[in-house]
DNA sequence: ACGGATTTGTGCAAAATTCCACAAGGATTG
DNA sequence: CAATCCTTGTGGAATTTTGCACAAATCCGT
């Protein structure tokens, strides 16, 4: 009874919640830990244990009733349920503080993410090679540097005034998923995967907290 | 009937479009459009006109039935009930790349925030200057500076590693509202706000709809 | 081999969230 | 000033998400 894939609709909240158990299970696998209950992941992910459960078993039974999950097996399925099994290949538009500092970050980025190609629109920039080895394209080479290197991902690190350009020119090289650090929300036709990562509207979420806190 | 709170309970989802809503009243603003429509509002945020409607309704009425909502008068309410009618004072924990992205940042954070204090552990960096002005202290002294300088918010950008001793730091200093940017699950006390930026969650969520998409 | 201890997988109820559909309110026109 | 047009505000239904509670399954000690 394994891998059943129960194909009705899968949350997106449980996809996320994946993504959260699968960096803990990394640790615990690290740590040399091969079992773990749904009680001990829950509390470490501040998760209901019935959630986490339930999760899981969109996809299949991964479990040992009485036991728990063998930490190296969860791992691999889960990793192997979100496409991990593979290295996705991504460009980077924007190389500006942000766009450097994820450059930097890469190496850091668990196993699964790779920048083959970045962009950024000011000639000054264009040419040069990025800390991490890349050579800066010209936005105006994206297509045809995406669709050479494979790009799968598209992340936009631009200003918000050049996000949505950045988008178009993603979509128009056939990049299906986008993630979006712009203060923006993009306009993209049906089927493109969007995430956003937007800090301001959470800051904006503490500030609300605190307020409400205090009256 | 204007702002009339009902204090039931707003959920989180609200808040978070209160803000996307704030950014494009924003916007508007400063096009000089005086007018808006929940309609037109909605399709700019890919959100349904019903919710915006409801979400505004859970602070009071602020809109001219058979016209629409004054742009800058719905502007500065959201703001009020946001609570940003006035600047927060953060602290930012972790000077590596992604902090200096942060305080490069900082002019384009839109009216609201500022960073008075920041952080790093690493000796060599302690003393010195950030580009945008600041001092950077070590964490042995973050207690004294948060109290000192007032600090309401935490900004933690520091490894995984770090990340929940930071968090410690700036709870036992009195900060009530965190804003983490490591990838890792703070263990915080009851009443803390935290908000996490996780890209690497949003990454793996682009990753599985991709690797469905294709089957 | 059996009974007790443990933890998974899941049916179902509760809670939360979204969204439709329409009445209510206000503007505008003739 | 009545009729018409528009858009808000909202009751309530539909949908989604969460979490309890328990049966099913496995392990372990005797």
């Amino acid at each position: 009874m394994r891998s059943v894939m129960k194909f009705s609709k899968i949350p997106t909240a449980t996809i996320t919640r994946l993504s959260i158990y699968s960096r803990y299970l990394e640790a615990l696998s690290q740590e040399g830990v091969k079992i773990i209950a749904s009680d001990k992941l829950a509390l470490k992910c501040g998760i209901n244990p019935a959630q986490i459960r339930k999760d899981l078993a969109y996809f299949g039974e991964f479990g040992i009733r009485g036991v728990g999950y063998f930490v190296k097996e969860l791992l691999f399925e889960i990793k192997r349920i979100l496409g991990l099994n593979k290295t996705w290949k991504m460009a980077l538009v924007g190389i500006g503080n942000l766009g450097s500092a994820l450059l930097a970050h890469q190496n850091f980025i668990r196993q699964g993410y790779e920048f083959v190609a970045v962009f950024d629109i000011d000639p000054a920039k264009v040419g040069r090679r990025v800390p991490s080895g890349q050579i800066i394209h010209s936005v105006d080479e994206l297509e045809v540097v995406v669709k050479e290197k494979g790009v799968e991902i598209g992340v936009i690190a631009t200003p918000a005034a050049k996000a949505q350009m950045a988008a178009l020119r993603l979509i128009s090289s056939g990049v299906k998923a986008i993630l979006n650090f712009a203060p923006i929300q993009l306009q993209v036709p049906e089927g493109m995967a969007v995430e956003n990562v937007d800090f301001t509207v959470k800051l904006d979420n503490l500030a609300y907290n605190l307020t409400m806190a205090e009256g």
